[in-house]
DNA sequence: CTGTTAGCGCGTTCAA
DNA sequence: TTGAACGCGCTAACAG
């Protein structure tokens, strides 16, 4: 059992030169002789030795970790996000460490804080709105920040994201064209998601004057398509594909037709939208495409300290048969 | 603008004592005067003070960190799950670092070697069944690990989970008892996947001859209900919600009635499974449960050294109405 | 091209 | 009860 780990040293006494040696051909420094460096690698590949982490970050100063908050986790598209975060940032040698806010700006920055005090050295969140006390201090931090999920060319971090407003005004304008006559906007918690304010400001300078608000579930969107079909409207553009699932459901208890009596749309695309019956019309957003950007600029800041300009991301109506 | 953060020398110099002395009072060592550590934490608190993690590592070779490796992220499961560890180790003092691996047990032993590398104290893996190279890694590395969402006594490392086997007969049973005359599985990729085989050995051993393989996702479900219907099942069993979800769709789009015609059960009791159309009958996990239990466990193996016996969970028939 | 040495920030004896 | 000093494993000058 190789229970202690071979360290530096070991390696430079193995291959008789100096951990100063050793330590330039871990780094890749030019200045070794090959023969050198061969002998070196020879020694490290047969004790198997990997640079203890705590050791090169406290002569660094570095941790190749990066923190992300995300608001949920479960039936979100937040997963699929994560997990093109996760193998970006695995690429360049980074980890990454999740945190949940439950939607709540203050859990967020209480969680910022944990991620923080462990060392993040760059941080991912999610929206342009986040607690004051949490803003200041991370202008102060001067620790890099890139928010996602939305595009915003005024925010104090850079954005990387979509004009979510205007994919709204995308939305209703397809419903519309498709010849809804009243559109109505089923949406989960606004409070602490300016990006579910955003897709309503859109909506409502496109036309729209219906709004329902109900839970974040499925079964929140089922409820909220019997208040939209009692208000008389005729297409429900759900600010996520979780509200449609529910909507599509109902519809179908109440015998509601879609797309004849009801269109139902959606925001996301979720990995079942193309199954279902019928199969959902939604925004599809660019979110792996987001998550590699957004990770990669977050290090590329990281490690060179310029800071990245926001990046405008769009996403299109994925027509299908729902609407 | 605070750049660098205070150290434990600075707060020993301004509260007058030494960094030992400090040192005692971070780690609520007895044996400092009251007056003393008073003092001390006003400093800790003025200078807003946080031990640096990389510093406490190197001095302790800890790391307070636990790596997790799952199969997927998306629309599964797996995100409730990886939400309990998340907090349970938060509580605990202890970051969280996941890992996908595609339900790829070659995968699984890259990511768990990456997980140890950055110097993970424990491990949480998924399934008894892991590559071989990886079992005798971590046999010999004598790092805590437990494996989830699968009960088995006989494992090299501590399980904390569900026997699937007989979570599947509770499920056959209850199909039966509910009048289902040929009960048909729907199973995605069961290669590196033993929580798919041992319900599927279960459902077997129940009776069970018709077995579908379908991809793991609502539109595998869809395909797969066509192909149990033409098998002449009138029950279909689906090893994930996921399946349900598209079977669900699928007969609503070809008329067939469920539960009358064709009856559907799902497992895991996702999210949205309460508000589907029919309702879904499905399997009750409790997944977060295993979570807190599994995370907490492993935090007091690493504490302690004191390798946990395995905890089996039950699981229940969620009766409603779509079988 | 290579070796010496001084830290990085903190825990931990060992004395006092 | 407190402090001085060493070491954890590695990087980064600085010499040579």
């Amino acid at each position: 059992m190789p229970q202690k780990s071979a360290t530096i040293r070991d390696i430079a006494a193995a291959s008789g030169v100096s951990v100063a040696t050793v330590s330039r051909v871990i780094n890749g420094a030019g200045n070794v002789r090959d023969s050198t460096r061969d002998r070196v690698m020879a020694q490290i590949a047969a004790l198997d030795f990997v640079p203890s982490r705590a050791a090169v970050s406290l002569a660094t100063s570095r941790t190749r970790t990066i923190g992300a908050v995300v608001p949920f986790l479960e039936n979100s598209i937040f997963a699929r996000y994560l997990h093109g975060v996760e193998r970006t940032l695995a690429e360049r040698g980074y980890s990454l460490v999740i945190s949940v806010s439950n939607s709540s700006l203050d859990d967020e920055a209480r969680r910022v804080r944990e991620l923080l005090n462990m060392g993040a050295e760059g941080l991912l969140l999610t929206g342009a709105t986040h607690a004051p006390a949490l803003s200041a201090h991370l202008a102060a931090s001067d620790t890099p920040v890139i928010l996602t999920s939305i595009y915003a060319d005024d925010s104090a971090f850079p954005t990387m994201g979509y004009d979510n407003a205007e994919m709204a005004r995308i939305a209703v304008a397809y419903l519309a064209d498709k010849g809804a006559r009243q559109i109505g906007v089923l949406h989960g918690p606004e409070d602490d998601n300016d990006r579910t304010r955003a897709r309503m400001a859109g909506a409502e300078s496109a036309g729209v004057r219906t709004f329902v608000r109900c839970d974040f579930s499925a079964s929140g969107g089922a409820t909220g398509l019997g208040q939209l079909q009692k208000a008389g409207c005729d297409a429900a553009l759900c600010l996520s594909d979780i509200l449609a699932l529910g909507a599509l459901f109902e519809s179908t208890r109440l015998g509601i037709r879609v797309p004849q009596d009801m269109a139902v749309m959606g925001f996301d695309n979720l990995d079942w939208s193309g199954a279902s019956q019928p199969q959902l019309t939604t925004l599809d957003l660019p979110v792996s495409l987001m998550a590699q950007r957004a990770a990669g600029a977050l290090v590329d800041w990281v490690e060179t300290g310029a800071r990245p300009a926001p990046l405008r991301l769009d996403g299109t109506v994925l027509a299908r048969t729902s609407a």
